[in-house]
DNA sequence: AGCACGCCGACT
DNA sequence: GTCGGCGTGCTC
């Protein structure tokens, strides 16, 4: 389509392959047959037949070459995404058709689509009645069309239920109506009355889809700043010039809430894109987003391989969240990359976040992205009043991990029938187990990590590999019986605590392993956002995503957690965490009330963050950075080798070794024992380059790949750094 | 991704 | 003696 210079048949193309192959191979186009870049053909590859890509026109040579077995009737991929694919390859160091698997849609699936059928209440009940059959006709009742599953799960019946009805002539079974994948948003539908402060960042926002150029905007604001009705402004003018966004989200962030918020504004529900999405809905999202039907897609980080027709904006939201970062298959940074799409596209990219990560902020400070602060929380509500509980001087007693201060403010709480929010960002019960008489400690067979205790699930379990086994009973080095104790504290541990000071108080823990699975964890976030309980005691998991409106304060168990891993990015992520958390706190007006314990008040993370002010962490950062020698954020190249086999490890050993002793530019960051936990098993390392000087990386890495031995494994590298330099 | 080849352990 | 585990290499 674009590429005008179709071949002529009897010459060569070049087809790339969505597997690990690196290079397009070199295909005979039959007679009669024309075929241009970005066409999806069939072509022969060993024993079988593969879909590729014409990724170029051969130089015409086609002595014994195989031939294109056919081309496949479905839209080419336009030059934008196979720029797109040749650059994320090369910058993650990644196999060129791996990334073409990324972004290459399977063939459209030709058997006919059977509608999905539902079932309709239109006759009378059946000669015999039951339980079940009376609340599946309840349940129908008003005559609607009902999906089966649907019914079934209204009435708590099994769809043997349903059938026997239809069988009985009380239902009739009818097609339903194709739901809509993407309706058209309106940009009228529900303007907001934003603030004067809103209004000037949203404008700035909306100039920038206007001027259909490529440009990074850093929206920052706090919770509750309005940052996403702001954004949506400018997805609404995209919407008016008919051109499409994209909205990217952590995968968890794609919640009911963001999606009722999208449909409050515009009318309609976005195009929703995630790995939940499978087949025909997914193949006709796919066919809309070609066809430019849908106009906007909110969708996790595999969304930006998606083939847009028209892109006029890319939101990425939560900027900093971890989850863009890619780490099996190919490696890749979904920030990272669409800021390259929007670069390719020649659209404005909108990086929104309440803690932008530290690499996006250098970027702003530097000039190279605009910065728009959001002043203050939406309706003037003021932030959290945050104090630090010196754990110091107010002791917990043993085996106790409430201060004084947090009790009271937790009883006061309860008094006010306010709901209080307990951070400890540890699941399980304990973090470490030991023998008092002598001092075995449980270890992972695999990592060198300790064992954490899951008393509900009576097992000790890796949280770095995920190894489980049972909690004995005696000690397995001395066997005394009864003499393995707990140490430290987990969220489980820390419901007992609650259970015991506050016995009529309704409570209840929420992290990843709450028992009955995602759905059912779902129903608590909403049940807790109800007011349904006084004390939630959570991990992570609820700084993100869900607002609990009746929560006034937050109290952070181990405010120190995490500021003294080997990670360098560790500060960073407390500081994220702990404005995220204390950031829940307050209700309408009513600012909320945050308390903090910490055995080091003095820390400047700690500082930083009671001060309000997040450019002191970032100046502190800067500052801790350069003390350990370290280059600066600018510059930070955090390399990620990975490990999938004993032989590969050995081989990253001997190569860092050999690399040290060479150039002695790479420094090894972590635990010390990093190197040999990667040699045990699937480790990550984390490499920081350390250069005096302004280097191109991947001429860089691709010189110390040649430098490393080949001898067993392929040594896969992913880059962690921005990719502004090299656009 | 598949599929073949090849090199070591446990078995009909 | 072979059957079969998966580590390694190849596909225009």
């Amino acid at each position: 389509m674009d590429d005008a210079a179709d071949i002529q048949p009897g010459g060569t193309v070049e087809v790339l392959i969505p597997l690990g192959l690196d290079q397009a191979y070199s295909y005979a186009v039959p007679p009669g047959l024309a075929l241009a870049p970005g066409d999806v053909v069939q072509v022969p590859l060993g024993p079988r037949e593969t879909v590729g890509v014409v990724w170029e026109i051969g130089s015409g040579r086609g002595g014994n070459l195989k031939k294109v077995t056919a081309k496949i009737d479905m839209p080419p991929l336009d030059p934008a995404l196979r720029k797109l694919v040749d650059w994320v390859a090369w910058y993650t160091l990644a196999p060129k058709g791996s990334v073409l698997a990324l972004a290459l849609r399977r063939p459209p699936d030709d058997t006919p689509e059977r509608p999905k059928m539902g079932v309709r209440l239109v006759g009378a009940p059946p000669a015999r009645m039951t339980p079940a059959r009376a609340r599946a006709i309840a349940a129908a009742e008003g005559g609607l069309l009902i999906a089966k599953p649907a019914l079934a799960e209204a009435a708590s019946v099994s769809g043997a239920v349903i059938d026997s009805l239809v069988d009985a002539g009380t239902f009739s079974i009818e097609p339903l109506p194709r739901e809509a994948i993407a309706a058209m948003p309106d940009p009228a539908h529900a303007v907001p009355e934003l603030s004067e402060g809103q209004v000037e960042v949203s404008q700035a926002l909306v100039a920038s889809v206007q001027a259909r150029a490529f440009g990074v905007t850093l929206l920052e604001g706090v919770t509750g700043s309005g940052k996403t009705e702001v954004y949506f402004e400018a997805v609404a003018e995209a919407v008016r010039l008919g051109r499409q966004s994209l909205i990217l989200m952590p995968e968890i962030a794609l919640t009911a809430q963001f999606i009722d918020r999208f449909e409050a504004r515009f009318g309609v529900r976005p195009g929703l894109w995630h790995s939940a999405v499978t087949g025909r809905r997914r193949e006709r999202l796919q066919a809309a987003i070609a066809s430019g039907e849908a106009k906007v897609v909110a969708g996790a980080r595999s969304a930006l391989f998606l083939p847009y027709k028209d892109l006029g904006l890319i939101v990425v939201d939560e900027e900093h969240e971890a989850a863009y970062k890619q780490e099996d298959g190919v490696s890749y940074h979904a920030r990272d990359m669409a800021v390259v799409r929007g670069r390719i596209e020649n659209a404005p990219v909108v990086l929104a976040s309440a803690t932008p990560s530290l690499e996006t902020r250098v970027n702003a400070e530097r000039g190279r992205y605009a910065h728009l602060k959001l002043p203050e929380r939406f309706g003037g509500r003021e932030l959290p009043k945050l104090g630090l509980v010196d754990l110091r001087r107010d002791k917990p007693e043993r085996g106790r991990w409430l201060s004084g201060a947090l009790v009271k403010a937790v009883e006061a709480n309860l008094e006010a029938k306010e709901q209080s929010l307990l951070f400890l960002n540890r699941r399980g019960y304990a973090p470490l187990t030991l023998c008092r008489d002598c001092g075995h400690r449980f270890q992972c067979p695999n990592c060198t990590a300790w064992l954490v205790d899951h008393r509900f699930r009576r097992a000790l379990v890796c949280h770095h590999c995920g190894h489980v086994e049972r909690r004995p009973h005696e000690c397995p080095q001395c066997h005394a019986p009864e003499s393995l104790v707990a140490c430290g504290p987990g969220v489980e541990r820390l419901a007992e605590e609650v259970a015991t000071l506050f016995p009529q108080a309704r409570s209840i823990v929420l992290s990843s392993d709450f028992p009955g699975g995602t759905e059912r964890l779902k129903q608590e976030l909403m049940a807790v956002a109800e007011g349904e309980f006084d004390i939630v005691i959570g991990t992570q998991l609820v700084a993100k995503g869900h607002n609990f409106p009746g929560m006034t304060l937050v109290g952070v168990i181990d405010a120190d957690l995490g500021l003294t891993s080997g990670d360098p990015r560790a500060a960073e992520r407390t500081f994220q965490a702990l404005r995220q958390v204390t950031g829940r706190a307050g209700r309408g007006e009513k600012p909320g009330r945050a308390l903090l314990q910490t055995h080091d008040p003095e820390h400047p993370v700690l500082k930083a963050l009671i001060s309000g002010d997040p450019e002191r962490f970032y100046a502190a950062e800067e500052a801790s950075r350069e003390a350990a020698g370290l280059p600066p954020f600018g510059r930070l190249a955090a390399l990620i080798v990975s490990a999938n086999s004993q032989g590969e490890a050995e081989s990253h050993a001997r190569a860092l070794a050999r690399c040290a002793e060479a150039g002695g530019d790479i420094v090894v960051l972590g635990p010390a024992e990093a190197p040999l936990a990667v040699l045990r098993g699937r480790h990550r390392m984390r490499l920081i380059v350390k250069t005096g000087r302004e280097i191109n990386l991947q001429d860089y890495l691709r010189g110390w790949l040649k430098r490393a031995p080949k001898a067993k494994g392929s040594v896969r590298v992913a880059v962690d750094v921005d990719p502004q330099s090299f656009l």
